[in-house]
DNA sequence: ATAAGGCCATAAACTGATGTTATGGGTAAC
DNA sequence: GTTACCCATAACATCAGTTTATGGCCTTAT
């Protein structure tokens, strides 16, 4: 993890208003069309295009008397900061609902990972089909989400786990799968068979620590088999697993959620445990005898399609 | 696509500098200490994430006498940060690979899918193992990257499709599968037996336009099972496709890389085509008789790992 | 105890990027 | 040729983020 940072990335990318524009110019066509659609003056676009051309050191737009068109590598760049952008807007739905304002008409608790990973783009559509639902989380393990429900301090949970707490009625809305997965170098790697569940209960592991939801999943796969996991490495979060397996310390176990990027791009390679039942259900849950109504409602429906 | 956006996105959402610091305050534990590493003062990483606090309502650091950590918020509020600072790393090496700056050691031509997805997390895993490598870019369809490598304008060449252009040797580093999406809402989504290759031929499909990798593979699979793809919308970009099959337009069929994310989040669904072969090697290629050597190997050793 | 060395907060002055208004020069369509 | 788009440049305003200069709090070593 060798960081040599000379200057910190914030000087050497063009910010998010900048970014932002770059996908607007792309869409509209035009610097001032793009300046109109953001509410600033066409010189500031003309001068910000500029800027992050020379920043940069590449043409970006074809500027013409017609319009603006984007360059060759100009397409590349916009496909770049277009995941910058959508990685801000996430952040930007969870965070407003993490205000958790007293006026919120939808209170949500989730679990870390389903807070982490999926509620963003839950909100963010949300927002398009229902403009204007103000929402408040709160984030926890699944007793807390429980506890949360049933006090009526939340309107709707979401837990991941093998149980569903009492008093509360649930629908699956996806199944998470765990995955073992190893650095390209690991020899696993290349077993296109997979390991056995007991070879998997022997081997050392990067987990999260004991109590969390990732864990007692996989205790439980295993119990049949050999026992309990080995740890390796005990890790307080799923970045810091992340980390360790990344740099070859060895085997993790997470959330594919957590793992997407990492095996899309064979940074990790998933290694597949034939007989050891690594799924769980992530559920949203709500007060026994009632059934989630309003902006409730829609949420619900919006993650279940 | 409803956009009613009253103030823009990089207004309610911390710039990349507030969210770094975020980052190295969680990591070393104090407010001054990532100030250090930042190159910053002290009072500056104070009053930036007072500032940020403020700005998202919420509390993030525990602040004490003896260094600051995060709060539960602030830990789950650290989390979607990172994705966006690595969202801007890979932006970032990408964009200095484009500068293609005449003192280069490396040059690399590439085609748009893997300079697009792949690309930008290779160049930093170069960089930490190789730092002071100087990469530059060219991004283009599989003939002109075979026509860089062959006039010796690039060192390396990475294209996707069924066949190697002639005088190039060329290895494996990937398969990259096309799959089939649905919106959830499709009938297709529920289709555990997914479609039989016909069917698919029939259907009506939003796909990239005539000419592209893509489209070549598909054509190729489905030769023998009812001709080619129907068209129901061409588009010119792998994002106004996603986008088009997101809306509930039909099903898209496009790189498994492209589609990483809405599928984990299951806003889109794969359905299987069980009988058709939708795969396609990634390859890295370079002029028949010479061998990879220095930066290239370092960077070719990267992809196969 | 007292001194020393972490940590964080506040105040006031400085800087620069980003914005504005004002203006000018192109091309296309009627 | 007039109108209506487009983009560029110049001069000035504004505000967020910075630094320097302090001060208070807690822990640890003398």
């Amino acid at each position: 993890m060798g960081n040599e940072e000379t200057v910190p990335l914030a000087h050497r990318v063009p910010d998010l208003g900048a970014l932002e524009l770059l996908l607007t110019v792309a869409r509209v066509g035009s610097l001032s069309g793009a300046a109109r659609r953001l509410g600033i003056t066409q010189p500031a676009a003309s001068s910000r295009i500029r800027a992050m051309e020379t920043r940069l050191g590449v043409a970006l737009v074809d500027r013409s008397p017609r319009g603006s068109t984007l360059t060759a590598e100009g397409a590349l760049v916009t496909d770049w900061a277009r995941r910058v952008v959508e990685a801000a807007e996430a952040f930007d739905a969870g965070a407003q609902a993490l205000r958790g304002r007293r006026d919120s008409r939808l209170r949500v608790a989730a679990s870390m990972t389903i807070a982490e990973y999926l509620l963003p783009g839950w909100l963010i559509a949300l927002r398009g089909e229902r403009p204007g639902t103000a929402v408040s989380l709160h984030a926890g393990n699944s007793a807390d989400v429980a506890q949360r429900v049933l006090a009526h301090e939340a309107d709707l949970g979401f837990v991941e786990g093998l149980t569903v707490p009492d008093g509360l009625d649930s629908a699956v809305i996806a199944q998470d799968r765990l995955v073992v997965a190893v650095a390209p170098t690991h020899p696993w790697a290349r077993r296109s068979k997979g390991v056995e569940p007991a070879e998997l209960a022997a081997a050392p592991l990067i987990l999260r620590e004991r109590g969390s939801g990732t864990r007692q999943v996989l205790d439980a796969a295993l119990a049949g088999s050999g026992g309990l996991a080995q740890p390796l490495l005990e890790l307080a979060s799923t970045t810091a697993v992340k980390a360790a397996a990344l740099s070859g310390a060895g085997p993790c176990v997470l959330s594919e959620l957590a793992l997407v990027e990492e095996l899309a791009a064979r940074r990790l390679v998933s290694v597949p445990v034939p007989g050891a039942a690594l799924a769980r259900a992530l559920r949203a849950v709500w007060p026994t005898g009632t059934r989630p109504a309003g902006p409730a409602r829609d949420l619900l429906s919006l993650t279940r399609r």
